[in-house]
DNA sequence: GTCATTTATCATGC
DNA sequence: GCATGATAAATGAC
């Protein structure tokens, strides 16, 4: 009982948020434009965070869970968020 | 410049597509257990005497807890770079509270 | 030693 | 009920 009461204002997991759509797409739009190499140097998580309005920390938290959570869906429906940067970068071009 | 992943990566021994060749992460590592509260409190209370453990108090602390003395000196690695986050940002957010009273 | 990671787990949002 | 963000063990580069 006391833990709980510890950790419900030392743990920032209870202040969890979801990013904004906005700031979700950035980051998708990053990731599958390097999925040869999803690892953004310091300079462009830097970027990145100011981009969604997030922290440098919370850049590398998303691109940490990314990798994992797109690695563990390979050969499932996954492959087809590849799409989502071929077509977005189709359209632009177009 | 992008960072490079810090895994090593065995040549040819990876995912099919070559585009996403960093998928392929062979390394055998141990599977995470999360250790139990008296474990913590434990280490939590030599952390509070000092954030860098002796090897005479590491091997005692390995012993007393059922721990290896690797992972007590991954725990006090990782309680340090903890410390360091939390001061960092607490610091960010008083820099921000000194800029909006400032205005 | 630090530190960016990987991975499982936790706690929350919806 | 899972999706999602943050944290806790564990590894490897340097």
């Amino acid at each position: 009982a006391v833990m709980i009461l510890r950790s419900r204002f030392l743990d920032a997991r209870r202040r969890r948020r979801n990013f904004t759509k906005e700031a979700c797409a950035i980051l998708q739009d990053y990731f599958y434009s390097h999925l040869s190499n999803p690892y953004p140097s310091e300079e462009a998580k830097e970027e990145l965070a100011r981009k969604c309005g997030l922290t440098v920390l919370q850049v590398s938290n998303w691109f940490g869970n990314k990798r994992i959570r797109y690695k563990k869906n390979i050969g499932k429906a996954q492959e087809e968020a590849n799409l989502y940067a071929a077509k977005k970068a189709a359209g632009e071009g177009a | 410049a992008e960072s490079m992943p810090p895994a090593p990566y065995p040549p040819g021994t990876l995912g099919s597509n070559p585009l996403e060749s960093w998928t392929g992460n062979v390394t055998v590592r141990k599977k995470r257990k999360p250790y139990s509260k008296f474990q913590t409190l434990e280490l939590e209370k030599e952390f509070l005497y000092n954030a860098y453990v002796s090897k005479q108090k590491r091997w005692e602390l390995a012993r007393n807890l059922n721990l290896t003395e690797r992972q007590v000196k991954i725990w006090f690695q990782n309680r340090r770079m903890k410390n360091k986050k939390n001061s960092q940002r607490q610091a960010a957010q008083e820099a921000a509270a000194n800029a909006g009273a400032t205005t």
